[in-house]
DNA sequence: CGGCTTTGACCAGCGC
DNA sequence: GCGCTGGTCAAAGCCG
């Protein structure tokens, strides 16, 4: 979970997730836990880096997405943003200072990824960081755009994606690789509370 | 004027 | 090998 504590800095962790889901739609309570890698671990050796993730010992072996959508709809469709899934990625290496670079001839370390999915109106989530945006492409299957994002802070290469769902355009999917190497720049209470509302599915 | 977005080009991986 | 697709670069433009 260290992962995740370093990407989103909750302060308060006196109250675990304690959430409440509410049926709303045709949905039921579940996780959409998708790893995002692309290369089983049988080209090279194994899938590069210790996989020191601590929920990631059953993701080693799943490169698939698994979609399970969940609908956390309060009882009335509230404009604030709601986690309504969480997701990681291979488990790998967090290095964010020389994972960078895509040179050729040396070999490529896949960084982890987490997504999730809030349902939210805006597309760009307040988590207190500042990201610059560096790049859009039109993705298959998919009639929005993503987005590409990356932190400004000076040595900090974490990059998000931010994607709309073409079946629920009112879910926007964010994705983060890397971790945070420095402390949060504006603090966020509505992050916080969309922490709140954030559960963390371990499939094993 | 500085920081950011926009946007087309470029590149690498992968499947056929 | 070739084309498709996703990811990144970088020049130009925008905006406070």
């Amino acid at each position: 979970m260290e992962k995740f504590q370093m990407l989103f800095p909750s302060s308060s962790s006196s109250s675990s997730a304690h959430h409440q889901y509410y049926d709303d739609d045709h949905h039921h309570n579940s996780i959409n836990f998708l790893s995002s890698s692309s290369s089983p671990p049988s080209s090279t050796s194994m899938n590069d880096g210790p996989s020191m993730m601590t929920m990631g010992s059953s993701a080693a072996d799943h490169d698939y997405h698994h979609h399970h959508q969940i609908s956390t709809n309060n009882d009335d469709g509230r404009h604030q943003e709601q986690v309504v899934s969480v997701a990681m990625g291979q488990p790998g290496a967090a290095d964010q200072g020389d994972g960078g670079k895509k040179k050729k001839g040396e070999k490529k370390v896949k960084k982890p990824r987490y997504a999730f999915q809030t349902r939210s109106q805006v597309d760009i989530l307040d988590d207190g960081y500042r990201w610059r945006k560096y790049g859009q492409k039109a993705v298959k299957n998919n009639k929005f755009p993503r987005s590409y994002y990356r932190c400004t802070y000076q040595g900090c290469n974490v990059k998000k994606q931010i994607q709309r769902l073409t079946k629920d355009e009112g879910v926007v999917v964010t994705t983060y690789e890397g971790a945070h190497t420095h402390p949060i720049e504006r603090p966020s209470d509505n992050f916080e509370h969309i922490l709140n509302q954030m559960q963390i599915y371990t499939p094993f």
